[in-house]
DNA sequence: CTGTCTCTTTACTCGCGGGTAAGATCGCCT
DNA sequence: AGGCGATCTTACCCGCGAGTAAAGAGACAG
């Protein structure tokens, strides 16, 4: 407690070349950042697996080779571990998006780079944690917690077909409408990518976002006739309805 | 039990006019009947309300007045329960695909008619526990049957795509990818339509529908005429690789 | 060797909730 | 006038799983 180095210039000579007796400590630390980060991800796993209520703590515990008080000495409590789970989820897409935010292009593009990282996180091992986390099986200030970053995420999306929309780079339509449409479809991922992993997280957004992008009525102008299957270019200048 | 009608002449005057003694009897299975859907209903309520594990069937019995045991008597178990307002709000979209086969229309009308059907059904009350009903949550038995229907869904709407590409009324695509696509936009209606209920279901369909069809990216000029500050020529290369 | 700090275990508590046993109640039939 | 079947209740059982108390096992310092 009191035998904190006097100065960083003491600190930083011990730390490097000399065994310092910080370095034991601080070793430590890491290995404990480690196996807390080991029980989340095992958490995620079997949540994933089963579902949250039909996971004990005994099972994480298990599949760990520990004993349930030892991820009680990581954790608070199942709901925390839950609540980590979904953080590690979002903070993929949060940081989606501050990457986005420097790009320097279309705002179609833009949400297009992040909806494919969008479709990664969902796919990834807390993408049910994350698009699960349900307010019901959480305390008050925990549900609001969720609650305002999954907001924020949807509020995201919308912003940029908002831009989209005023600049001209994507269709006029409701953003509000639009986002739930998108997220539905990315989030939904989550429910069937266990069973059938035959493409990426990645792939499927894409394929999603190309489907969205091109959307499902016919765009050459020859729709109407009975096209079979030539519609390979896009339509250009020519428009149909 | 001897006693049966001689003949359907016989029973079919003593309904009508006098209080035959079957009646009575009748009557009760009718008001079973009523009882039996009263208890189905308000399970899923209270699944929508708060998760099928954090409702307890004393929760169920205390809201229609009850006790446990009384539920019991119109149902197994708390996993038939589920399984019961699954199958409710299920029937709702293979009745959607029953009308659609009659009608004589491009197959993506008759998508798109199944699609608003779909999702009234998800916004219903049945919407949730039709959607998140976990194979994880039900014996072996339940969840085969579970996942039949659901993948019988899923092919019905990937047929539909076929055949609308195949017929030239839909823009060529992978049909299981854009299943799953509407599929998941449309169940992700679940899981906010209880915050956000100031669109009907249909109406929400609707808006998706019409999104879907249209896509994201501006049509060709003509689409262009409603935008309001004139947004300028889209460029064409500018799609992402 | 000894105190102490970190990590992990064994061995519990305890309430919740699914499910049941054994009647009460009530209307109907004979 | 009493039996009977359908309906609903009171009063219970019991297992599971979240969470905890308390003690052991190492590592390191002095």
């Amino acid at each position: 407690m009191n035998s904190r180095p006097a100065s960083p210039g003491a600190a930083a000579r011990a730390v490097l070349p000399a065994p310092s007796p910080w370095r034991a400590s601080r070793e430590r630390l890491r290995e404990r950042e480690l196996k807390r980060d080991a029980v989340i991800r095992a958490a995620a796993r079997e949540f994933n697996r089963k579902g949250y209520h039909n996971t004990s703590l005994d099972d994480i515990a298990a599949r760990l080779e520990v004993t349930k008080p030892t991820v009680y000495y990581y954790v608070t409590s199942k709901e925390q571990l839950l609540f980590e789970c979904f953080l590690a989820g979002i903070e993929q897409i949060r940081a989606a998006f501050r990457d986005a935010r420097e790009l320097k292009r279309p705002a179609r593009e833009r949400l297009n780079a992040v909806l494919r990282r969008y479709g990664a996180a969902v796919a990834s091992e807390f993408g049910w944690c994350m698009v699960r986390a349900e307010d019901q099986d959480l305390s008050p200030a925990m549900s609001r917690h969720i609650k305002a970053l999954k907001s924020e995420i949807d509020h995201g999306i919308r912003r940029l077909i908002r831009e989209g929309v005023q600049e001209g780079s994507i269709e006029p339509c409701d953003p509000k409408m639009a986002a739930f449409a998108l997220a539905g479809a990315l989030n939904w991922i989550a429910h069937w990518y266990r069973e059938d992993r035959s493409l990426s997280g990645a792939e499927i957004a894409d394929a999603f976002v190309t489907l969205f992008e091109a959307g499902m009525r016919p765009r050459s102008n020859a729709s109407r006739a009975s096209v079979r299957d030539r519609p390979r270019r896009r339509a250009r200048g020519s428009t149909t309805r």
